[in-house]
RNA sequence: GGUGGGGUACUCAAGUGGCCAACGAGGGCAGACUGUAAAUCUGCUGGCUUUUGCCUUCGGAGGUUCGAAUCCUCCCCCCACCA
């Protein structure tokens, strides 16, 4: 049993520091049923989640199915900071009524995946503010300088005369008193949150709470470039809200080096039969294409079910593999005569009438699927499909 | 507080009076090729109802000049060393 379960919590993992304690706490559920709380943290600055989210979040259920109460945090307070990113931009303050609508949205999203009996969502404002200053205060005085400035991006920046906020010292110790209010057993994040993760346990032992969380570290999901972290201000992520059509593309559109990667993190297949896709993609007896098409269909059934995962699949080959126009493109009307440059932009498709100039010239705008070259051309009334390269579509409609 | 260095477009980074909407690289967009993959080659990469034109942009505000990212003045911000 215990083993099952342990197997199940390390699949994936990047690093777990103090394995034994994990070990204990799963005995100690199966011998007296006694439960343990395992927490994690999301900043609410964006109201949507995404598929990089999701890697935390199943493993956080399947804590709960052995036995974990997830202590969801929403980082109200620790958002207005900014964890440091070593871009040094000063965050924007979240008013209350934004953090409690993307709250919301959040839980709306994350009981997806999570169980709502075996979930308290907390928000850390609530902890943090009773701290006051006094208390903020004596926090600070529990690490120096120089341990701060152990953390990988903090030492980079040091190094290479970058600015660094006080602020941004504050960040970690925050995160690090929730596990300390919280009491928590085992803290989980990303391989970047080692720090804070360890400043949990280091905390919690400086407070004399009787305890000190395990850490459990997953990888980060690559964004759909391959490259950089998924995150939404790179615009590179795949929300889990997102339509299915759009998350089918979106997971298809990614390289085939990186469909691996989504394997291993998104994936509920088991290693051995991901293997065994990888083995016959490589001696050629399996087409890529085939490899992603699966996977794309299993992660936009999880979100949207079988039955729009199977349509969202049909969808997409006709538009790609048969060059068909999409079924629900948007509609748009407008008066006529209509220079093109600007129908584009009307119906955005194009940002701005210097860029479709430029479409223009490249052989990029289609209307009807007939290319277009003339820069100045005037529609007349009557309905036209117009189109921006491979995947931009609108439905215009002129009317006098 | 003192001394010196620096702030240029999405990012890095040239440019030190007109040829600058601003070299180059990365990124992005588009075209060819494909599996809307990768790699490769090519073009574009501030905005404008119309483009051998006009407008806005080089930390901010003024000024000198026919003309400024480039010169002058004040201010703001960052970095280093010293205190």
């Amino acid at each position: 049993m215990i083993n099952e379960a342990l197997n199940e919590i390390k699949r994936g993992t990047a690093e777990i520091i103090d394995e034994e304690k994990i070990v204990k706490l799963l005995k100690d559920y199966y011998q007296n049923g006694k439960h343990y709380y395992v927490k994690a943290g999301f900043d609410p600055t964006a109201a949507d989640l995404h598929l990089g989210h999701t890697v935390l979040l199943q493993k956080l259920a399947i804590f709960q199915r052995y036995g974990g109460i997830v202590q969801f945090i929403i980082g109200d307070f620790t958002a207005m900071i900014g964890d440091p990113t070593g871009k040094s931009e000063t965050r924007k303050k979240l008013d209350r009524e934004t953090v409690l609508k993307n709250a919301k949205s959040y839980r709306d999203q994350v009981f997806k995946i999570l169980d709502p009996d075996k979930t308290q969502v907390l928000f850390n404002s609530e902890w943090i503010e009773k701290l006051g200053s006094a208390g903020l205060l004596e926090l600070t005085t529990l690490v120096s300088v120089a341990r701060m400035l152990e953390r990988d991006d903090f030492e980079k920046r040091f190094k290479s005369n970058m600015p660094i906020a006080i602020s941004e010292f504050i960040y970690p110790l925050l995160q690090g008193y929730d596990s300390v209010y919280l009491k928590s057993d085992i803290e989980i994040g990303g391989t970047d949150q080692k720090f804070n993760l360890l400043m949990g346990r280091q905390l919690q032992r400086s407070y004399g709470i009787g305890k000190e969380q395990a850490v459990l570290m997953m990888p980060i999901l690559e964004g759909l470039d391959g490259v950089q972290k998924m995150s939404k201000s790179l615009g590179n992520y795949i929300g889990i809200t997102e339509e299915p059509n759009t998350m089918f593309a979106k997971l298809m559109s990614i390289s085939d080096e990186l469909m691996w990667r989504y394997y291993e993190l998104l994936s509920s297949k088991t290693l051995e039969e991901i293997e065994i896709l990888k083995e016959g993609v490589k001696t050629g007896k399996i087409h890529p294409k085939y490899a992603k098409e699966l996977l794309a269909t299993e992660i936009t059934a999880r979100f949207h079910g079988d039955e729009a995962a199977k349509e969202a699949k049909e969808e997409f080959d006709r538009v790609h593999k048969q060059r068909d126009i999409p079924s629900d493109i948007k509609e748009y009307e407008l008066k006529s005569p209509v220079w093109i440059a600007k129908a584009l932009v009307e119906c955005k498709i194009e940002p701005s009438t210097s860029q479709a100039r430029r479409d223009i010239d490249a052989g990029a705008v289609r209307i009807n699927r007939e290319k277009i070259s003339d820069k100045n051309l005037q529609l007349s009334e009557g309905e036209y499909i117009l189109q921006v390269g491979k995947r931009k579509f609108a439905k215009l409609k002129v009317v006098s």
